[in-house]
DNA sequence: TCTAGGTGGCGAACGCCGTTCGTGTCAAGA
DNA sequence: TCTTGACACGAACGGCGTTCGCCACCTAGA
């Protein structure tokens, strides 16, 4: 790989060239890269959705990008500036529609579809979600607002609206959460059966009947996976009591 | 500290006593230390406690039993292990009722508002939750049996028990360790307004107004940190998904 | 009482992580 | 051409969870 540049080794007049002495290696043989906060953004990206979340180092992604970890830090401040970077990246995805009062439930169900499926597609990025605070990325800011205005349209108070994006994006957050530690159990090669699923599965099955009955009984319905169901109908639970707050429509 | 063996240490006639060679060095002058798992985790706990989450490391507790990280392996099988006991440890002090169904949604709101106040207690206990994907220790079995036998006897179909409670924790969890950095920083020493409140303030105040209008124009409302207001209006969004799905009580 | 096996305590070290420091390179501007 | 600031990058730091190998201790059985 490292090839010597012609002043750091001499011709030699004939023969096997003599090793180059250590105070005259050069420190770079190869022209330094160049590279972006973009580049470093999109090879993190790729990373979680090939190898998922744990193999995203900063080790990794330089080694991703043919340098050393060292050369990240003139772009991104940290791990945790990366990370708010990726999440923002991914959720670009994300479109929100103007208000429309006549079907904002439906409105707000849509644009909380659509991070969840962006989130989904990157494998278990959503597990990163935890290790950031408060998201503060522009994709993220354009999608709370537009939350907020579609909840505004709908005649809700001030403060139920302000409420009301927070449990959203709770309830989203933790179900893309749970649902990424499952895509990425699946994605390891783990054994059929060996999804977070089915863990539950043989937990509850392991779980003494005549102590638990409500949990034994109820093991088909908890372990139930099936599509979006599970998903949906928290965001039922949540968008039927943000309707009982706002004025009623003719 | 270390004081040595008499056999390692055989009496001197008089004056300073010599160095002990290096193969005659006792490897333990002190009587070895005898552990219980239980020690562990109320150690690990107490660290929570008193210096937060990210100071519970296995070197930290063993600095605290004085002994070495080691040590601990003979009673925890990892770091994931210990945080499914100091979850479950804290989560003892939940008590629940028998159902009642005349009041099942003062009840359930009741067992998650104990939940949320024991994680609290402990400073950002939660923030270790999504650390575990799902928790199986006994406490959060028990807890979970009696919110599914809660919601039974409200009438709820069993599917909807089940993705009842898995909303529900989802929602308690989520909020929980969003409280729990916020505790964090407060707590980290850090200069009044430096709390996620305060950030999110000056975060939103940033924002361009014009391109912003319902962010900025409810920076107030988005910030507001009152008691248990935002928990509670979160709950009751819940609740009333909930209530909508319960057969109608004379 | 003695012996053997199993359990557990513990030091040293491994491999990995995020990050910093110091040095060298490059490009733009004077 | 020279200077300066930004960036690339190797080496190393300090920290993490964990394993390995050794030794001590305890208990059960002969």
């Amino acid at each position: 790989m490292a090839q010597p540049s012609e002043q750091a080794a001499p011709a030699e007049p004939s023969g096997q060239a003599a090793p180059v002495p250590p105070w005259e290696r050069p420190r770079r043989a190869a022209p330094r890269r160049v590279f972006t906060r973009e580049a470093i953004v999109t090879a993190a990206l790729h990373i979680i959705d090939t190898e998922g979340v744990d193999a995203m180092t900063m080790r990794r992604i330089a080694q991703e990008l043919g340098t050393g970890p060292a050369s990240l830090y003139a772009h991104v401040s940290g791990r945790e500036d990366l990370i708010h970077l990726v999440l923002d990246r991914a959720l670009t995805e994300v479109r929100c529609p103007p208000p429309d009062p006549q079907r904002w439930q439906e409105q707000i169900k849509d644009v909380l579809r659509l991070v969840r499926r962006v989130l989904v597609s990157h494998g278990d990025l959503a597990r990163l979600l935890p290790e950031i605070g408060f998201p503060t990325g522009e994709s993220v800011t354009v999608t709370s607002e537009a939350i907020l205005a579609i909840l505004a349209s709908a005649g809700l108070p001030k403060q139920a609206c302000a409420y009301g994006v927070d449990a959203l994006s709770l309830y989203v957050s933790g179900i893309a959460a749970e649902e990424a530690v499952r895509a990425r159990s699946a994605d390891a090669g783990r054994p059929a059966g060996e999804a977070l699923a089915g863990r539950a599965d043989r937990y509850i099955a392991a779980l003494p009947p005549d102590r638990f009955p409500m949990l034994t009984g109820m093991a088909a319905e908890l372990t139930r996976d099936v599509g979006d169901e599970r998903f949906e109908f928290g965001l039922d639970l949540l968008l039927t009591g943000l309707a009982a707050l706002a004025p009623v429509r003719a």
